[in-house]
RNA sequence: GCGCCCGUAGCUCAAUUGGAUAGAGUACUUGACUACGAAUCAAGCGGUUAGAGGUUCGAGUCCUCUCGGGCGCGCCA
C-alpha cells in the first residue's frame, strides 16, 4: 500500500499518532499507519482505523474498541472523530484541507503530481514492434498504447525514457515475401497500398504452398541470400521495410506516439556471434538434437534455443543480444517489454539466461504482458478473416467524433484536428481503461463510444471547466476553503492524483490513471450540476480556482494515456 | 499430459491488493436544457461473485478440488 502524500499524508500521521498514544503499544506506529485505510463510502469520513486487530490482545469486541477510543482523539485537522461500527473514522476540516490542496495545484500547475523518485536514472521501453509487411494488429495497438503511456508516466516519475520499436523486420517470412513478390507481384500495386498488397502476397505463398511444398525451398534460400547480403534480396528487403514504415507512421502520427530508437531484429544481425561467443565462454551452451541451447532445467523451464540446428539464430538470440546492447548503451535502472501475455515464457527464459551469464541486470528487466483482444472468446488471428485494420478503425472514430461537432458545435475551430483528438481518445482510453491483463473482446461499437466511461467522456468534462474559465474572463479571488459535499468529492480526488501516478508507475498499469480520470470526471460533473459557479459572491475566486485545478489534472492524466485534451470540442 | 491466466448485474468491466452495505458504464424505464456546453445530470430496474469445501474476527480476493474458457510448452516471433 501507498501512503497517502501531503494533507493526507499529514492527516495520517496525525490520526496515527493519536491512535498509538491511546493503545498503548499493542501495536507499533508502522503497523497502524498500514491499517489506516480509507473509508468505501460517503458519510464514514476521510481516513478509517479498522479495530480487528486489537481484539485479541485488547481482549475487547472491535466495535467496543471503536468506541471508547472515538472519544479520546481529536486533533484540529479534524473537525471529527467517531466510531462507527469496529472503525474510527476520521473527517477532514475541509475548509483548511481544500484551501491547501487547491493553492498547491494553482501554484504547480502541471507539474502538480510530479515526482523525483526516478530523477537521474533511465528507463527502457520496448513497446509497439509490428512485423514489416503485415498490417499493425490490434495487439500492437495494446502494445503501442500500453508502451507509449508508460513512457510518460515514467517521465512524470522523473525518469529519461528511451522508447524502442524494436521492429519485427527479419526472419523467414521476408524469404516467403521475396519469392511471393517475384512470382506475382507488381511495383505499382505495392507502392499504392503496401501494407495490403504485401499481406496478400503473403497469405498468397502459404495457400500455393499447401499444393507446392517447393516454394518454401525456395523461400528458405531467398532468406539465406538476403542473410548473405545477396543484392536483390537486400533490396527488395529494404524496399517492404521503408513501405511498411511509411504506412505504420500514418498510425504513429494518429496517435501521437514517437520513438527513440528504431533498432529492430536486423539491426542485431552482426552482433548475435559475440552474445553466442559469451554464452560458450560461460559454458552455458550444450547441443540437444543437432541445436544449441540454453539449459535451464534446473530452474524448471525449458531450455532456450539459441542456435537451430542449420546454424542459424533465433528470437531468443536476439533478444538476449538486445538486452546486451541495451545495457551496454543506455546504463537502464530498469527495462520493460510490453510484450503479449503468450510470451511470458519466453522472457522468463531470457532474463534467466541473463542471470546466469552473471548480468544481474536481468533482475531490472520486466516483461509487461497484456490481455488478448478477442473475436468471439478467441485470440484474433490475423490469418484469415475477421482482420481489421487500426487506421480503419481510427478514421472511422475520427469521422464520428467529426459528426458530432458538426451537430453540437458547427462553430468549432479547427474541427478536423480536435475530431482527431476525441476520436483517436476514444479509441486509447477504451484500449487503456480496463485492467492490462484483462481480455477484452473486440467490439468496434463500443469502440467508437463517446458517452459514459470513455475518453471523450473525460475530453468533454475538461472542455467544459475551460468553457467557465473563459467566461469568468480570467476573475480570479482569494482561495478560500470549499466544505459543502460536491466539491468536496471533488478536492479529495484531485488529492489522489500524485498517488495515483506512483501506483500506476508500480504497478504498470495506466489503467489505473484511466479509472482515476474517469472518477473525478464524475465528481466533477455532479459538481457543475449542482452547484451555480459563476455567481457573484465571496467565494467565486475558489470555485473558480478549483474548476482551474480540476482542468490541469483532466489534461495532465489524459496526456500521461497520450491522449489529447481539446479546450473545446 | 505439464505450466501460466481467467470466470462478478443481460452486456463491457471495477472493487483501496484480506476489511464496512460487491460498485460504475451500457442496455431498458422515467425526470431535468429561459443556470456556467444535455458527449451532461438525477431516479428506478438489475447479484447465491461458476460450484463445493477449507484458512480467520472477516474471503469476490488466500489454499484444495470440480466444472467451464483462454494462452503457452526446441529449431516461428
Amino acid at each position: 500500500m501507498f501512503l497517502k502524500r501531503r494533507e493526507n499524508m499529514k492527516n495520517l500521521a496525525v490520526f496515527a499518532m493519536a491512535i498509538d498514544e491511546k493503545i498503548e503499544g499493542k501495536l507499533d506506529l508502522t503497523g497502524i499507519q498500514r491499517l489506516i485505510e480509507q473509508p468505501k463510502f460517503e458519510g464514514q469520513g476521510d481516513l478509517a482505523f479498522p479495530c480487528f486487530v486489537l481484539a485479541k490482545t485488547m481482549r475487547k469486541a472491535p466495535s467496543k474498541i471503536a468506541e471508547e477510543l472515538a472519544p479520546l482523539i481529536s486533533h484540529p485537522s479534524f473537525e471529527k472523530v467517531q466510531a462507527d461500527g469496529a472503525y474510527i473514522n476520521a473527517f477532514f476540516q475541509k475548509k483548511e484541507a481544500s484551501k491547501a490542496i487547491i493553492e498547491e495545484i494553482m501554484a504547480k500547475g502541471s507539474t502538480y503530481g510530479q515526482h523525483e523518485f526516478g530523477n537521474g536514472k533511465n528507463i527502457v521501453i520496448d513497446f509497439s514492434s509490428p512485423n514489416i509487411a503485415k498490417p499493425f494488429s490490434m495487439g500492437h495497438l495494446r502494445s503501442t498504447v500500453i508502451g507509449n503511456s508508460l513512457a510518460k508516466i515514467a517521465e512524470k516519475c522523473g525518469y529519461q525514457t528511451v522508447k524502442i520499436n524494436h521492429l519485427g523486420d527479419w526472419g523467414t517470412q521476408f524469404g516467403k515475401l521475396i519469392v511471393a513478390y517475384k512470382q506475382w507481384g507488381e511495383e505499382s500495386a505495392v507502392q499504392k497500398e503496401p501494407i495490403k498488397e504485401l499481406l496478400e502476397l503473403y497469405v498468397r505463398f502459404h495457400q500455393e504452398a499447401e499444393k507446392n511444398p517447393k516454394l518454401n525451398e525456395e523461400a528458405r534460400s531467398w532468406f539465406k541470400k538476403l542473410e548473405d547480403g545477396d543484392q536483390e534480396a537486400s533490396r527488395l528487403w529494404l524496399w517492404f521495410k521503408e513501405e511498411s514504415l511509411q504506412e505504420f507512421n500514418k498510425i504513429y502520427q494518429l496517435l501521437g506516439v514517437s520513438f527513440d530508437s528504431l533498432d529492430g531484429e536486423a539491426f542485431y544481425n552482426d552482433k548475435m556471434q559475440k552474445t553466442i561467443a559469451l554464452l560458450a565462454e560461460k559454458n552455458l551452451l550444450s547441443a540437444s538434437a543437432g541445436a544449441e541451447v540454453v539449459d535451464l532445467t534446473a530452474e524448471g523451464m525449458p531450455p532456450l534455443l539459441i542456435r537451430k540446428s542449420d546454424g542459424a539464430t533465433l528470437y531468443a538470440t536476439r533478444d538476449l543480444t538486445a538486452a546486451l546492447y541495451r545495457h551496454e548503451n543506455y546504463q537502464f535502472a530498469r527495462a520493460l517489454y510490453v510484450v503479449g501475455q503468450e510470451q511470458t515464457l519466453h522472457f522468463k527464459q531470457v532474463f534467466q539466461a541473463l542471470q546466469k551469464m552473471g548480468f544481474s541486470f536481468a533482475n531490472e528487466m520486466e516483461h509487461i504482458p497484456f490481455g488478448f483482444i478477442l473475436k468471439n472468446g478467441k485470440k484474433m488471428s490475423t490469418r484469415k478473416g475477421g482482420l481489421v485494420l487500426l487506421e480503419k478503425v481510427l478514421q472511422e472514430a475520427i469521422g464520428l467524433a467529426a459528426k458530432n461537432i458538426e451537430e453540437k458545435n458547427p462553430a468549432l475551430k479547427e474541427k478536423q484536428h480536435v475530431a482527431e483528438m476525441v476520436g483517436v481518445g476514444a479509441v486509447v482510453f477504451h484500449d487503456l481503461h480496463n485492467d492490462r491483463m484483462t481480455n477484452v473482446e473486440f467490439s468496434l461499437q463500443d469502440m467508437l463510444r463517446f458517452e459514459g466511461a470513455t475518453g471523450p467522456y473525460v475530453q468533454y468534462t475538461h472542455a467544459r471547466a475551460c468553457s467557465i474559465l473563459r467566461k469568468a474572463g480570467g476573475h480570479h479571488g482569494p482561495i478560500e476553503g470549499l466544505y459543502d459535499a460536491y466539491s468536496w468529492q471533488v478536492v479529495k480526488q484531485l488529492l489522489e492524483f500524485p498517488d495515483v501516478i506512483e501506483k500506476s508507475f508500480h504497478h504498470n498499469e495506466p489503467s489505473a490513471i484511466a479509472k482515476f480520470l474517469i472518477e473525478l470526471a464524475q465528481d466533477f460533473n455532479k459538481y457543475y450540476s449542482h452547484v451555480k459557479i459563476l455567481q457573484e459572491d465571496e467565494e467565486l475566486g475558489t470555485r473558480l480556482a478549483l474548476v482551474s485545478s480540476t482542468a490541469i489534472v483532466l489534461k495532465e492524466g489524459l496526456k500521461l494515456l497520450g491522449i489529447g485534451a481539446p479546450e473545446q470540442m
